[in-house]
This record gives C-alpha cells, structure tokens and sequence, in this order.
DNA sequence: AGCACGCCGACT
DNA sequence: GTCGGCGTGCTC
C-alpha cells in the first residue's frame, strides 16, 4: 500500500564522513526544488541517533534499501555546490585512486567550519574603506595603539575597500580596531563590491631583473597558461625561484585569474607572505594549520567566490575551490610533509597535477632537489623540466667536503678538525651553523655495569636522555619518565648516556665557545609560539654566532650571515631499510648547504663522516645532486622498485599481539585468490618498529610493475576486506604510494 | 567515527 | 541485587 505511494520519491544518495566504503540513501527533502539540487551541496542528515553533514553525490530514482526505512534530508546547507563539477570529479579520482572512502575525501576538502555545516557566509560579510579623514589621516597620531595604527596603514597602503574574510586572512585581532577606527570616523562601512578593481595596478613594486634562465621559465610558463601541463622548476637554494614564481603570478592575476601556492610548512609561509605582499596589490589568502578554523574557512570562501586571488597554504589547501583558476604553483616538491600521513593519505603533489589537468591549468613544481619521481616524470615527458643553474645576484654554491673522523678524538661529537675551522670562521665574525637531526642530550641510558638499557614500555625503542627537563621520554608515543640516578637492574653500576643529541653538543659549545652566542633551535628549544620566529631574527641580526639545531634547519631559513655548515653525523641517514633514505639523506645535505653563503661570502660545508668512501657521498659531492639522482634512479630501476614499480602498504595495528598479523594472513589469502598474477604480495613482515604506543604492527606491501593492475586488485580487495571479521578487531589503513615504510 | 546493545566484576 | 567495563555491530 504504502509502497506506491513512494514510488516517485527521489532518492538522495550521499557520503558522509564515516570510515565506510559505502553510500547512504535519504528521501530527498519535502521541499519542491529539490530536483534542482546539484551533487556536492552540503545537507543536514539523521545519522543513527546523531545528525551529520553530508555530500549530495548523486539524485536517483531506486535505492536497494527498503524505502520504508529510508530516513529524509532534514535541510539543505548551501544554495548552490561550494565545489565545482571538476573539482567534484577530482574528489571522486582521488577516493578511487587513495582507495579511501569518499565520505572523508569531500570532508577533507572541506575547511572544519563547513564541514561541521557553519553556513558558507562570511557573516554578513561586511567591507570596510577609508574616509576622507582616513585617507588623510597621518598613522603616526596613533602611536599609541599600534593595533590600530597597523590597520590603519593596511587600509592607506591597500587603497581600497577591504573585506572581513581579507582582514581576518591578513591579521586575525582585526574587529576591535576597525570598530575604534569606525567610532573615529577614520573608518567606514562600504558597499559591498568585489576585490580587485579594474583599473589598479595589480604590481606595487617594480619586479627584479632576471637572468635568462629565469626569463626562459617565466616564458615557458606564461605560455602554457590556459592549458594543463606540468613544469619542474628545478633550482639551487639562492637561484631566484620566488621571483620566477610572482613574475609569473602577475600574468595569471593579469589574465584575471587565481593562484593557489602550496608551501610544505608553516615555518615558511610568512617569508614569502612578506614578499608576496610587498609585490602584489592583490588580495592575499592564508591557511595553515596555526590559524584558526573560522579563519581558514574566510581564506577558503574568499578564494571560492573569487574576492582573493592568491592562496598561500599547506597541504590541506590543496581542494580549496578556486573562482577562476590559473595556476598552481607547489613549492618545495620533495618534501615528504606534501604526503598526509593519516587518514586521507594522499600526495598533495600528485592531486595537484590532476587538478590542473582536470582544470586545465598549468601546475608549477620547485624544488632545489626535486623527488626522484619527479626527475623520472621529466625523463618521460610528463613533466616539463626548467633548470636555474645559476645563484642569482653574485651568491656563490658552498663547497661541499667530507672531513673523515674514523680514529679522530672527538669532543660530543665534534672532531678537532671541525673545532678548528669552527675557530677560524667564528674570528672572521662569520656564523657557523650546526646541524644535527637528533633532539635530546643523548638517544640511549645504558649501564655500564650490566649493560641495562632505558627503553620505552609502549614502544620498540629507547628512552631518550632530556637533562635539561630531567626526564627520559620516548620520541614515538610521548612517555615520558623522571630522569633516574640509579640503575634499576643492577643498582652499583654507573648510568651513562650514550649517543649525541643536540642539547649533549649544545652544552659542549658552550665550554668550548664560552665567549660566544650559541642558539639551540630544535622542536623543544621552539615549543613557544614564536620563540622559533625570535631566534631567526636574532640570528639574522648578527646577534648569534653559532645555530645548532636540526631538521627544521634543512627547510628554507636564509640565514646570510653562516659561511660554515656542518653536518656532524651523516652517516645516521646511510644505513636505513627504507629504499627511500639515500634520496631523503642526499635531500637533506643539499638542503642544509644551501643554508651557507647566501650573500656575497663563500660557505663551506663540513660533514663528518665514518664512511669517506661511500658512493652517495661521493657521488653527491663530486658530481652533485642530479648525478646523485641518475645512479638512485638506476639502482631504483634495477630493483624494480617505484617509481619504476607501484606500490600500496597495508599497514594495521593493534592491541593484541597476534591480531595484526592474523589479519593479514587472511588479506593475503584473499589477494592471492584473486591475484592477476602480476601484483607481488610480499609479507606480512612486522613494522620497522613492531610497537609502537603500546600497538604491536604489521605490514603487507602489494608491488606491481604496472600500475592498473595493481589497481584492480585493490579495487576487489578492499570491499571484501571491510567485510573480513578481523577487520574490525584491529585498526588498519591503506597507503597508496607511501613514502616512508614505517 | 560515534553510539547503543550486551554480557561479566565491585558497589549501595 | 544494580552500575558499568569496553567487545561487537550498525548507521540509509
């Protein structure tokens, strides 16, 4: 009886942000216009006992559910899709290709604001312009609220109307100044009107002269404009990358066109933020993971109606809707933060190439030290290489040399050799810059007695030794312990700390260099917001004449004043399982050197080494990154591994010890039922680290030589893998292209 | 992911 | 005799 009456309900099927590979269906809502709904608005649903947000994917006419026990749309959330139908298409390839359901890829384009259903308003979105008063007004009257002086002179430099979603992208404090500034009329409301006007000129400052190369790749871009096709700009540290990038920027913001520029880190963003600024008259968006939600929402909206036209972020501004996109530009390529590492894990470089071909746009790849993959994509024309081969200005590249330290006394890791050229450079009043990638005072507590060891009771590893908070704590789940006196095996035998951490060579530079300023910038030295922005500065001023730190040394800082690097233990990044570590380590050592001799001075980089004669080192030093490249490539190929292979790791975890890898058997026997024959199942073998937190881990690696066919027999894996009993006793998670095995 | 349903130990 | 532990299963 009731069946007919339903029999023209429209069905609404949609993802919602649930761990399952499944759509669910809904009765469209009660309200007439439904039919005019468009796949990609955001509805408000039941959802068992709760309600979620979900993404319209299709309107059909039959649902295999029962139609008495379908529940109805409660509200429709947007007028109109936030996303565009490629960029919809884009969503759907990349739940494909991630194997990820597509109810936590639409959630991951999302900004947490929409995705928690906030309406796509920037409220009210209200837009400020100066008075006439304003206009005159002289900024120094307001010395004594710098707040209000700063917006002030945002509003008297921009010279034009400026909106919330700009002001909260620019400055988030912003609403009680503009209201000081509106009750002292320097401020008014003004009529809603869009962005750039016509007629301004998008350059403030005039742009650098530059060398051929750079001019060969501005052409070579600009030309490409309108139409997909990749390039990898591929310069040193100090080649003038930046300037390439915004001379080409002002054509696509010419052309009327939006940029989205994708940074690995946070620590970066505001360098060039300074930079874009001070060329472009263009309204700038940020997002990162520093602002707040409200915030990246603002940046996200404005660039989807087109009110900005340059987004600077991270990774997760990749699937930000673009009005009318024009470029893409993806700094840094190599960076191995450009892959998410839960989740979602997909490779915000390899989406951006699909979304550029999806919209027909050109997308910019840089690197000092492009990804092997990427070197491997020119040689098979997908990519498009340019090449500066030249430091801009009269910068000259570093001096690459390996100081040998086999039977060498060292002093917590410094060789004499090393103290003496340290001595000579810090006398030229030179800065020295010290590199490590280790934190703590020392990785391992060992007994001397009996030989006891301090190791983490969550996790496969050691405790590492911090004196400076009297604790030991462990680097992969966060434990952390009182610093214990005595040893809890023996109880006679002396406790010693054994290994080299930065805060173990930071305390021997200050006896050695009593006389000097030494800087320890490492993650817990920089845990206070903006202590690490501190330091830089302080550094950059001259006031520091030795910086120790690690990792977050390699990314980008320009510290003009070091004229010797050195790196005090390569050798640590030689001997890993992973195939990827010769190319991470050959990385990171060009990275760092291209932190010395950015200005007119020469710089030298030392790098201690037990291993003189390794090929890595030697290749890399004497014939340089790209030689390095080819014979990585090589042996790449010989070994059939990616990117001459493709691969997918099935990584699971559990509580239960034997669980991961029961499961795993049973995955095996289902891809061995249904193998092709040419995808390897090779495992399961525990985790380079088999707990972890308390987890025990296994892992499954599927390799193929070709990558459909690895596809496929994901595609019939993984519905029957959700199905597997053992699936729900353990957490496990697929990665497409993993970068790291751990 | 949430959230409820459901069978076994320490509390009024 | 109940409150609550988190194991298991479902969500249109």
């Amino acid at each position: 009886m009731a069946k007919w009456q339903n029999e023209n309900e429209l069905i609404f099927r949609v993802a919602i942000a649930v761990p399952v590979y499944r759509l669910f269906d809904y009765l469209a809502p009660e309200q007439l216009e439904s039919i005019h709904i468009k796949p990609g608005t955001r509805l408000e649903v039941p959802f068992g006992k709760a309600k979620k947000i979900a993404f319209l994917i299709e309107c059909v006419q039959h649902s295999d559910i029962d139609i008495g026990k379908l529940k109805r749309i409660e509200r429709i959330l947007d007028e109109k899709p936030l996303l565009s139908a490629k960029d919809l298409a884009l969503l759907h390839w990349a739940s494909r290709y991630y194997h990820h359901p597509l109810g936590e890829v639409f959630s991951a384009a999302f900004p947490v604001a929409l995705r928690q259903g906030k309406s796509a308003v920037i409220q009210t979105e209200k837009r400020y312009v100066l008075t006439e008063l304003g206009k005159a007004a002289d900024s120094g009257q307001l010395k004594r609220s710098p707040k209000q002086k700063s917006v002030l002179e945002k509003f008297q430099a921009h010279q034009n109307s400026l909106s919330e979603a700009e002001l909260s992208a620019w400055n988030a404090n912003w609403r009680a100044s503009v209201k000081q500034l509106v009750e002292k009329q320097l401020l008014q409301l003004a009529a809603s009107e869009l962005g750039i006007k016509s007629n301004e000129p998008i350059i403030k400052n005039n742009a650098l002269l530059c060398n051929p190369q750079q001019q060969a790749a501005i052409t070579a871009v600009c030309d490409s404009l309108g139409q997909f096709d990749v390039f990898l700009l591929e310069g040193v540290t100090g080649s003038g990358k930046t300037e390439v990038y915004m001379q080409i920027i002002r054509t696509v913001l010419e052309r009327g066109q939006q940029v989205l520029v994708l940074l690995p880190e946070i620590t970066l963003t505001p360098q060039l933020e300074d930079r874009f600024r001070q060329r472009f008259n263009a309204s700038i968006a940020i997002s990162h993971s520093k602002l707040t939600d409200r915030q990246r929402a603002c940046a996200w909206i404005a660039m989807q109606r087109g009110e900005c036209s340059i987004l600077l972020g991270t990774r997760s501004a990749l699937f930000t809707p673009l009005k009318n996109p024009g470029l893409i530009i993806l700094d840094e390529e190599h960076d191995a933060s450009f892959k998410q590492q839960e989740g979602f894990r997909f490779s915000a470089r390899d989406v951006a190439v699909v979304r550029g071909k999806l919209l027909n746009i050109p997308v910019l790849l840089g690197s000092a030290t492009p990804a092997l993959e990427s070197l491997q994509n020119v040689e098979n024309k997908r990519y498009r290489l340019l090449h500066l081969p030249e430091r801009a200005g009269n910068a000259i590249a570093p001096a690459l040399q390996l100081l040998d330290i086999r039977n060498k006394r060292m002093q917590e890791g410094l060789s004499e050799a090393l103290i003496t050229e340290m001595r000579l450079t810090l006398a030229k009043n030179e800065q020295v810059l010290l590199f490590l990638n280790r934190r703590g005072f020392a990785p391992t507590l060992i007994c001397h007695g009996c030989g006891w060891v301090a190791r983490c009771r969550r996790c496969d590893a050691n405790l590492v030794i911090h004196y400076d908070e009297g604790i030991l704590r462990c680097h992969h789940c966060g434990q952390e312990r009182r610093l214990i006196k005595q040893c809890p095996a023996c109880k006679t035998g002396e406790l010693t700390p054994l290994g080299l951490g930065t805060e173990r060579v930071e305390k021997v530079l200050t006896e050695l260099f009593a006389d000097k300023v030494i800087v320890r910038l490492d993650r817990d030295s920089t845990q206070r917001k903006g202590s690490l922005e501190d330091y830089l500065q302080q550094i950059n001023q001259g006031a520091v004449d030795i910086i120790l730190g690690t990792q977050m040394l390699a990314k980008g800082h320009h510290f003009p004043n070091v004229t010797l690097v050195a790196i005090l233990d390569v050798d640590s990044g030689l001997f890993s399982i992973d195939f990827h570590a010769p190319e991470k380590l050959a990385q990171m050592i060009v990275q760092v050197s291209g932190r010395a001799g950015r200005a007119e001075k020469t710089g030298r980089v030392i790098m201690q080494t037990r291993q003189p004669e390794h090929p890595l080192l030697t290749t890399l030093i004497r014939q340089g990154y790209n030689s390095f490249a080819k014979t990585a490539l090589a042996e790449r190929k010989e070994a059939s591994l990616p990117p001459f292979s493709y691969q997918a790791l099935l990584r699971v975890q559990a509580t239960d010890a034997e669980m991961p890898q029961l499961f795993l058997q049973a995955v095996v026997e289902l891809a061995q039922g249904h193998s092709n024959g040419h995808v390897q199942i090779l495992g399961p073998v525990a985790a380079p680290m088999a707990r972890r937190a308390g987890l025990y881990r296994y892992q499954l690696l599927l390799q193929s030589n070709k990558r459909p066919e690895l596809h496929a027999l994901l595609n019939l894996l993984m519905p029957l893998i959700e199905k597997l009993k053992l699936a729900k006793k353990v957490r496990w998670s697929l990665d497409v292209d993993p970068v790291d095995l751990y």
